[in-house]
DNA sequence: CTCGACTCCTGTTAGC
DNA sequence: TGCTAACAGGAGTCGA
């Protein structure tokens, strides 16, 4: 599913559209528009504005206009963006690899001919105007050990769902953290500020070490851990059978033997 | 404020 | 073969 990395092979995908103008806004699905817009007011906004650069903040991608509204994207679960008929990523993890006209959900057509759609077949994803980008924490990719201690250290959830609440940490998904949690070594059901200074530095590390290493791969569905991310399945380091549990409100896999207990 | 439970969504897949 | 029910997770809301 898009998480950070996804997030940003759609944002590159996504840089050809600088510098265009928008001379339509298709609003297939009102219900995929967020933070109250409708129709209307996402055509009023965006109709005849030049897209400005491309950003990323997390899971969230933006686009600055000449207009001074900034048009926001999420992709939930099953988001796909296709940029000039072309998909950056043709499949993704719990989803259908189909592009079905009827799950476009967003479609921006541009004066050279060109256009970006959102294909979204779950509708977990939206389409927001000027987002609050002050409500997400610092970027997963460059986080350092002070941000992510300032994180932790004020909150006793567990570790995996403070490293899952985008408002603390953004960028994050399911299988990054889980691939995360395993490489460091650290169990998801720990208490967030039980990490001494040297875990939480660590823990930076191999966020970034994480991130920049399945953005090599080509995916968060590339981890080491992934392949065993299944009922059953065995650590692929020291075999022992893995834990299933739920944290955070998701599907989580840890090494009993490696990842050390609350 | 924090935190967990719940809810939204629907294609895919496992199982009968 | 055809059907049903469980499953997947990003993110918002609500109550304690």
């Amino acid at each position: 599913m898009p998480e950070l990395i996804e997030v940003e092979m759609y944002r590159l995908a996504a840089e050809p559209v600088v510098g265009r103008t928008i001379l339509r806004i298709d609003t297939p699905d009102a219900w995929y528009l967020r933070g109250g817009a409708t129709p209307d007011a996402v055509r009023a906004a965006l109709d005849g504005a030049r897209v400005l650069a491309t950003a990323r903040h997390g899971k969230l991608l933006l686009f600055p206009t000449s207009h001074g509204t900034t048009l926001g994207l999420r992709f939930g679960m099953t988001g796909r963006l296709v940029v000039d008929g072309e998909a950056p990523i043709d499949r993704l993890e719990y989803s259908s690899g189909r592009v079905a006209e009827a799950w476009v959900r967003f479609r921006l057509a541009f004066d050279d001919g060109g256009e970006l759609a959102v294909v979204d077949p779950r509708r977990l994803g939206g389409v927001e105007l000027d987002p609050d980008r002050g409500r997400l924490g610092p970027e997963a990719s460059t986080v350092t050990a002070a941000q992510l201690r300032a994180v932790l250290q004020r909150s006793g959830a567990p570790l995996k769902a403070v490293l899952l609440d985008q408002h603390r940490i953004a960028g994050l998904g399911n299988l990054l953290v889980d691939e995360t949690l395993w490489t460091a070594g650290l169990d998801p059901a720990l208490p967030a500020r039980s990490l001494d200074p040297d875990d939480v530095g660590r823990l930076a590390a191999v966020i970034r070490a994480t991130v920049r290493r399945l953005s090599r791969r080509g995916g968060s569905h590339t981890g080491n851990l992934q392949p065993a991310r299944h009922r059953g399945a065995l650590c692929p380091r020291c075999a022992t059978p893995l834990l299933r549990r739920t944290i955070g409100g998701r599907t989580t896999y840890s090494c009993p033997a490696e990842q050390s207990a609350p």
